[in-house]
DNA sequence: GCGGCTACGTACAGAAGTGAACAGACGGGT
DNA sequence: ACCCGTCTGTTCACTTCTGTACGTAGCCGC
């Protein structure tokens, strides 16, 4: 039987009363994936929505010809992954990765779209997530047309820590730069300055933050305004309630 | 009676069969906007559904902490506006701009959602224009991040002007600069490097194409990959259909 | 303990983009 | 025809970012 314990949970099923979750429960597994596991590559069908639990995180990364892959938004314990916003099985446009392993939900899409059939508050909640996550990827345009990407960086380590639950990122400065599609050796300039103001720290391998609330005075403030949404749409799931 | 002339008409309802536009019609009203007009500010509720018809255009603009607002994706005939994504009534996130004046469908989300809920064919269509929008906004993610001010205003420019059907673009160098979140200096040295070359004519208040095949040349291939899923996506809205 | 691989830190030349400033050109209103 | 506000083209000093290059440090396997 499917249940969520407190520490490995997913926020967006979290808010479900007892008897959504049970529509969806018969058809949810349980899986465990690894980071840098492909949940999906373009072109491939999306049969199954995914649900972050926990720790894990896992990104959508849009490949271009030069051969780079550029991360567009994170995703953790707060959304899900495919057929979130469109319904029924599309062949996938970016490639969603793994970038924290942990425990997922799983369950298909067919699944899925027919216990939303049946309950108002569940559709309510994915349409809701939908129109979060459109905020995030509008957000994010915007984000990558004018900030710096010193501003950039703090706020990706910032998303990732929050949703990690720990302060520190496993991820060479090659991995980090080329998600967000810069140089590996201007990405090492900015994790220096940081370093140098005591911000983070740095080791082979991964990044760890050490001063969280000065980090994110360096960081804009695109994930707060983000945030800001999902608090507002969010909410009124079970609108009966006050 | 609400009828589509091929001059005036969405390409998005365009696809659909009689009964199923029929569904739609008693609901639909056409409304005339012009350049400049505000669909959705920040915060709004979306009430209704707007479908741009003949050469209207219109785009989402995300509004930051400096008071600039910088344009995400734009929105011709082949697309809509307005509860695509998620469902019901929820503030909107961006604002909602007309680029291009003209003739909209306009339909109130409760209706169209009821319609969507009685044809799979319509719901259908429009979920498979959301998965067309959100590839739309990953591919602006990742363009955004990587392109040059060069290659994203050839993109651009391209891009309305396909939208408006004529060569033509009716705005400040100082407009596309804010739009596209850049220096307005910067702007017109690109617009005279187009125009040395003799892909565009500058003018007081507006752009003309004069090379669309070498601009396009200029322009990245983010549009292209964007409209290859259109086409395989939005193909299979009758199924049955070879 | 050593070799070899990979990641990291740094330097440098140059390209891309910024922001302020200013002269001149255009066009609408009277 | 003229005025005036606005848009355009261009320059300049400056910052950000790129791409390459190279030496070094950490780590794994043997």
């Amino acid at each position: 039987m499917a249940s969520q314990t407190s520490l490995e949970q997913s926020d967006l099923l979290a808010v479900l009363r007892p008897g959504d979750f049970a529509l969806l429960e018969p058809n949810l597994s349980e899986v465990q994936l690894r980071s840098g596991d492909v949940i999906y590559q373009p072109g491939d069908q999306v049969d199954y929505c995914y649900l972050p639990r926990g720790a894990s995180i896992c990104s959508f990364f849009v490949e271009l010809d030069s051969g780079i892959s550029v991360e567009t938004i994170l995703v953790g314990r707060e959304g899900a992954l495919g057929g979130v916003v469109s319904h029924g099985s599309l062949p996938a446009y970016a490639r969603a990765n793994v970038l924290h392993g942990g425990l997922f939900w799983r369950i298909p899409t067919r699944h899925l779209d027919e216990a939303k059939s049946r309950s108002p508050a569940l559709a309510s909640l994915f349409s809701r997530y939908a129109d979060c996550m459109m905020a995030q990827v509008f957000q994010s345009i915007a984000c990558n047309a004018v900030h710096t990407i010193e501003e950039r960086a703090a706020k990706w380590l910032i998303a990732a820590v929050d949703r990690i639950g720990r302060n520190d990122v496993t991820m060479t400065q090659e991995q980090l730069a080329s998600m967000m599609g810069i140089g590996r050796s201007y990405a090492s300039r900015v994790l220096q300055r940081f370093k140098r103001e005591g911000l983070v720290r740095t080791r082979r391998g991964g990044i760890s933050v050490s001063d969280r609330g000065s980090l994110s005075e360096k960081a804009c403030s695109c994930n707060d305004h983000v945030a800001a949404h999902f608090g507002k749409v969010l909410g009124g799931v079970y609108p009966s309630e006050v």
